[in-house]
DNA sequence: CATAGAAAAATTGGATCCAATATTCAATCC
DNA sequence: GGATTGAATATTGGATCCAATTTTTCTATG
């Protein structure tokens, strides 16, 4: 036999679709804080019937990326700047940690992906392209750390103020802080620094959050 | 106008109520791991159609409770003894922050219903009640740390393990071990040592994750 | 008797239909 | 004119029906 074969075991589900469009949607911004979902506009988008919209949203609320009320409807969820920075406090408490976990499994050829992440985003002119590379930075160092659950709790609070983030990154001089605390960063799993990798980690996600919420208390209201 | 108005915004919908029923039958052990939940089957015991049902196993799939294959079904989520200690490790990690922080704002009528719950668990002689009173006594503590998102993480990473963790209280030597903690960790509460608590849970719950370890290795095939 | 394959039953995923609730808007009253 | 009421419309939650897939049962065959 001299084909490729494709593991169909878990094809997706027009739920799945649906899920993953909506998900990737409101953590890119591009549906708006406030705005809401209306089952039957989403069904005929998809065209599907409201079932799996249905299934999709419930997934979503499970999450915290939207919120619902009985018979009224979902609406992309927002977050107050006390719930942001508290998101914020979390996430440098589970990154350090995961982060210093990584460390003594990085290999050279994930070091060197790193680094082009890295390089990558410290050349890139589009601002709709500064999330996304700072994520996969970030993510290619994480995984080294070969703890699902771990990582599967910093993708569900990442994917909760990605907005925020990728507003910060736009708007303030977030990109070259970034920027420089991530060459930092890098250095120190070069060096195999776990537990400076880990501080580093966790400052740069504290300094991040320290610049949104300004940002936002200048900008709110 | 002279009476008692009741908020009606959000009143329970079906799939609320089989939702919390499963996740109880889960976490409190009734439902055995691997077991296979049939739609039907829950249906008509919630004498509801499948719709809702299928909302909540939609609900329980995104908190990890069971796992589905596409026309096949869902079970019980079983963890591998792996995946059981990473979920104490981080626990450890979580729980450990949020007693640092709720150290500082446990005032006396708190500090008096965890001493109540810590009272209740050494005398408490029926096992099927332990994890419940050892879970209260925690979380009595932990709500004074006024995170909401870090006490949501908290919840959802006991509900993955709760099951496993009343066995190890009724099967080990773990009551007599967990009551002295308890003991140990409210002392520190109330003498306000935020750094000795936090070390105490991270310590109380590591112990508990390899006692419980140690079992299962004797006793998994 | 074991087994491969087909038919039947069971089960899930999705579509359509109905009921409950919310929203909109015109008509009415002051 | 502005607030209030009630009908019309829109929207969600749930029930029922159909299609896709899996599992079980039955049967023929060696």
């Amino acid at each position: 036999m001299k084909f490729a074969a494709v593991d169909v075991r878990q094809t997706a589900s027009a739920a799945d679709i649906v899920y993953e469009s909506l998900r990737k949607a409101i953590i890119e911004g591009a549906l708006a804080e406030g705005e809401s979902l209306r089952q039957e506009e989403i069904a005929k988008m998809f065209n599907t019937s409201r079932i799996p919209v249905r299934e999709a949203l419930s997934r979503l609320e499970q999450h915290g990326l939207i919120t619902t009320r009985r018979y009224k409807g979902a609406v992309v969820a927002g977050l107050s700047i006390g719930e942001i920075e508290e998101i914020f406090e979390f996430r440098a408490l589970i990154e350090a940690e995961v982060m210093r976990l990584a460390v003594p499994n990085l290999d050279r050829e994930t070091l060197e992906r790193a680094r082009r992440y890295c390089d990558a985003f410290d050349r890139e002119t589009d601002p709709h392209r500064w999330g996304e590379i700072n994520r996969a930075f970030h993510t290619s160092l994480y995984e080294a750390c070969r703890r699902p659950y771990h990582l599967q709790q910093v993708r569900a609070s990442l994917d909760r103020i990605d907005r925020y983030l990728r507003a910060q990154l736009t708007f303030t001089d977030g990109v070259p802080r970034a920027g420089r605390e991530h060459e930092a960063i890098l250095a120190a799993c070069e060096k195999g620094d776990a537990d400076l990798a880990a501080r580093l980690t966790r400052d740069h996600v504290l300094d991040a959050g320290k610049s949104l919420t300004a940002f936002l208390r200048q900008h709110r209201r």
